[in-house]
DNA sequence: TGTACATCAGTGAACGCGCGTTCACTGATGTAC
DNA sequence: TGTACATCAGTGAACGCGCGTTCACTGATGTAC
């Protein structure tokens, strides 16, 4: 081979990051496969040497964010040992900040909706994102409750969680920050039931 | 003038049903103006004697939409006349009903993120959209709660409608159903504690 | 060490296609006489 | 009551534009000798 073996690999990476934070900023529609590839130092022609087609750098892009979520609820919400990690993972989740920036935040809350009309594909990555969260989330639950009752709370917060940050969005700036306060109070009464 | 006096009224009231279900169903990009006209009964080209754009019929749509939700949750959910009426209220916004069927549903569910980024005419909509419907759940609250609370419980169950919703559809059905159910015995829970 | 070569990641012009929007028109309707 | 007319809701062809995708090519790189 003529070039560094990872060379096209870390190309790829670099179209994807670019892609998963476009797409979460301004939607998929809006955002073409030439403003990605900008986006990543290239030109538009060479984008299908690295992907079939605008739907497979969807996909790609979904499972992508996720595990920057994945990551973000790890190390920044759920780092304490007490009883409450479920509640550190929505209270990161909620923030202000992830409410401002959608951008590296979570891509069911910025295109959940549309990748459910999507291709096999992309939907099946959302699919795939879910799952993973809802087991993130059953594992930051007291190890100690009935199984129900875990999945239950891991079910009822990230409900609260998407359907939270995405209203925030709807209402804008100071309503919205008013808005999260209130889920977040909400959340706390209710995963308080269960210790 | 030449024409019923209300039948351009009429005219444009079925363009915006016909929009408001085509866009919930398919999403805003993917149905075009020529679509709706057509669902509508019309040809493409009388469009704009009814909008100026695209954007302020879909501010049209979502506002007509919304009104949609609020019957359905005053009159599928909120009827009983005991203390869980918000409990009603959501149970029907999460039955497998609704979920199978976007099309006339909730916008915020079908759409939300998309009109975040969409017009200030738009978005505007939706803002409204989220307010009626804060107030709407707030009244279904035990008026002998102190107001913070009751707001609170709107909020809370308000986040966990919409994102509920939205992760069913996302889970595909059998599983979407499974967690439906999850969200429901969560939100029961939850709204037992302010009684 | 230096040179010719093969490889293939990336370039950029070009293609169809569909969409939002415009506009000159048609023809159904209520009104005036 | 009947007819000519004015109104304007609706028609359909046409426009420009941007997007996803294709393809012949260029040129940077590692390898063979």
């Amino acid at each position: 081979m003529a070039w560094p073996k990872d060379h096209k690999r870390n190309t790829r990476e670099r179209i994807i990051e670019a892609a998963a934070s476009a797409f979460r900023q301004r939607g998929i529609d809006d955002v073409g496969v030439a403003d990605v590839m900008r986006d990543a130092g290239l030109t538009h022609g060479g984008f299908y040497a690295h992907f079939a087609s605008k739907e497979d750098l969807l996909a790609a892009a979904v499972a992508y964010a996720s595990s920057q979520v994945t990551e973000m609820i790890e190390t920044r919400g759920a780092s304490n040992a007490t009883q409450k990690r479920l509640l550190g993972a929505a209270f990161i989740y909620l923030s202000s900040a992830h409410c401002a920036h959608p951008e590296w935040g979570c891509p069911i809350a910025s295109l959940g909706p549309d990748l459910v009309r999507s291709s096999t594909k992309a939907q099946r990555a959302l699919a795939a994102d879910i799952k993973k969260r809802l087991k993130q989330l059953f594992d930051l639950t007291p190890a100690e409750m009935p199984a129900e009752a875990r999945r239950r709370q891991a079910a009822g917060a990230f409900a609260c969680m998407v359907g939270g940050l995405i209203i925030a969005r709807g209402l804008g700036e100071s309503d919205g920050l008013e808005f999260l306060k209130d889920c977040k109070r909400f959340l706390e009464e209710a995963l308080d039931d269960g210790d």
